[in-house]
DNA sequence: GCCGTTTTCGGCCCGACTGTTTTCAGTCG
């Protein structure tokens, strides 16, 4: 088992142990695990063999055990027990907003519920407003929360979908008759949320005759919904995932039909029809003659096109543009928002600084939680204080990467930032957040941001929206009136690349661009791990059509300070 | 369940809002 997989199992353990009504400091040590598991960049199995899991925090030795059994047998006699004790229902009623376990357990001793439709047939027939401690507004938000529990079902998140069809691209490329395996559709696009898993295959043989040799593989369960060229694979309980398969003279045309958008190849499809073309099956004609199209570029080139990168195929209105200049990752020499150990962050100042270094970049700034954020670990002044010391000290040292002093302040509710100026003015930049009282009213919020705009010591915006991709709408707020307000001020607007918020959205980031907003990448980073999610940053990045000079990670130290402390003066 | 020590138990993450009550339990970040 994988150091995800073992990580949701901790989570689930936490669920049932929650929803049996054990002790919430034992259910938050099992919580904390999981997050210290995905902490890990090393596989869990090595991890256990230098004893670096032993060691770990929140690691201890009824944790390890089920760990280790996780990692060598791939599942754990605790888990089982649990599994049979509480109805799986009772789990996935937790991802309800306004439902906690508490009012779960109620609903299941009060009324037998144990799963969606139980709950939702209660909500409406008025049995779960009677109960003591709910009402119609609660069955009413509890409906709600249903219908967006199984609108978000149908889709991934983008790393999840990422990871299924990496993996299952791995395993087909295996195959002696495939030679090669793109990723396509969503994932290839880089959306935030995918619906719809496909991959392409290069095969040598027949795709019916193909199926039908990966139909008889044990790891495959299920080959559905075959045409003469794609088919729908189940392997084990995995969602499925949609293969298709092209003879290599024809990938090119297959690979772009298969990574759309809808609309993008709609457009292309009548520029190819204008011109003679016939780009509606497998592969590109003119006429009567066959066009061999072995890659994209060259389909896109027969067409009188530039090739388009896969991340900007949304609206069609790309079609025969000029590519604009898109940033890359090698683009980024600083990195943005982590958390420490100091806050809700698994790791040191140093450890991060150093995988900062080792991942190429000149300078990192720490951005822990601050002191509003009290369930977060926020920092105190006397914390902030140390962790200077020990950022002066580690510059000191010449690591090979510069560490900057910053913070991840929130934003109260009346748009103060969360330490008085003496201490702002000390900090080398500032993030500021909103994390609490998200259902002002949409002015209200938006002055609440212009507000923190006006502050001299504010240098990025973070997490603009507040979004939780499938599962938290944003709060409401005038997007338009904050990048003009930040336009002016020269203060940035973070894209937060945490998979879980991709927010800033990259379908406005054109608009921020046009209102002079610099946009940062913010790893949102709480574990050394959590470097990785830059890469989806950038992908946003480049879908919203930004280069380099669009971000401010791009920019040395000097010139990042610069760009903080011109405000300040 | 884990941690740390002035070690083998006591403390661990807390403050504010919401919908329900009519004083507060439950949820959330």
């Amino acid at each position: 088992m994988d150091n995800t997989a073992v990580a949701d199992t901790l989570d689930r353990i936490a669920a049932y142990l929650d929803l049996k009504g054990e002790n919430t400091f034992r259910v938050r040590a099992w919580r904390n695990a999981a997050r210290t598991v995905e902490g890990f960049t090393v596989p869990l199995a090595t991890a256990i063999a230098d004893g670096s899991l032993e060691q770990a925090k929140g690691i201890g030795p009824a944790i390890l055990q089920v760990i280790v059994e996780l990692v060598e047998t791939g599942r754990s006699e605790m888990f089982e027990t649990l599994r049979e004790e509480v109805p799986s229902g009772l789990v996935e009623m937790m991802a309800i907003s306004g439902l906690g376990v508490a009012k779960i357990r109620q609903l299941h001793t009060a009324l037998g519920i144990e799963t969606l439709p139980e709950l939702e047939e209660a909500a409406r027939d008025g049995r779960l407003a009677a109960l003591p401690r709910f009402g119609a507004r609660t069955a009413e938000a509890i409906l709600k929360g249903i219908a967006f529990l199984r609108q978000s079902s149908q889709l991934h998140l983008a790393h999840h979908a990422r990871d299924e069809l990496n993996e299952i691209a791995a395993a087909l490329a295996a195959h002696p008759h495939i030679s090669a395996v793109y990723p396509a559709g969503e994932v290839r696009r880089r959306t935030e949320v995918v619906r719809d898993l496909t991959l392409v295959a290069v095969a040598d043989i027949p795709p019916a005759e193909l199926f039908r040799m990966l139909g008889d593989l044990p790891s495959v369960n299920e080959v559905t919904g075959t045409d003469e060229r794609r088919a729908t694979l189940r392997f084990g309980s995995r969602p499925p995932v949609q293969l298709i398969v092209t003879p290599p003279q024809n990938l090119g045309a297959v690979l772009v039909q298969a990574t759309g958008s809808a609309e993008h190849l709609e457009r292309l499809t009548s520029h190819a029809t204008e011109r003679g073309f016939n780009l509606a099956g497998a592969a590109l004609w003119q006429g009567s003659r066959f066009v061999p199209t072995p890659d994209e570029a060259t389909l896109y080139q027969a067409l009188g096109l530039p090739w388009v990168p896969p991340e900007l195929r949304e609206t069609g209105e790309e079609i025969g543009r000029p590519v604009p200049p898109l940033l890359e990752r090698s683009h980024l020499r600083g990195f943005l928002h982590c958390h420490t150990s100091y806050s809700d962050g698994t790791n040191t100042v140093a450890q991060l600084a150093l995988a900062c270094r080792d991942a190429g970049y000149e300078w990192i700034g720490i951005t822990d939680h601050s002191r509003a954020a009290a369930y977060a670990g926020g920092m105190q002044p006397d914390d902030l204080r140390r962790q200077w010391d020990e950022i002066d000290e580690f510059n000191a040292a010449n690591h090979g990467i510069l560490v900057l002093k910053g913070i991840e302040s929130d934003i109260l509710a009346d748009g103060a930032l969360d330490y008085p100026d003496d201490i702002l003015a000390q900090f080398d930049f500032l993030i500021a957040s909103v994390h609490s009282r998200f259902n002002l009213g949409e002015a209200e919020m938006t002055a609440r941001f212009l507000r923190a705009i006006e502050s001299p010591y504010l240098t990025i915006i973070g997490h603009p929206t507040g979004r939780l991709l499938l599962s938290r709408e944003g709060y409401a707020v005038d997007l338009d009136a904050i990048f003009e307000a930040a336009g002016k001020a020269g203060v940035a607007i973070e894209i937060n690349a945490d998979p879980y918020r991709l927010d800033l959205d990259w379908r406005v980031l054109g608009r921020a661009r046009e209102a002079g907003v610099m946009i940062s990448i913010g790893a949102d980073a709480h574990s050394v791990a959590g470097l990785a999610n830059v890469d989806f940053g950038v992908a946003i990045a480049r879908k919203g059509g930004l280069g380099p000079d669009d971000i401010l990670n791009c920019r040395s130290a000097g010139d990042f300070l610069a760009f903080a402390r011109a405000r300040r003066e």
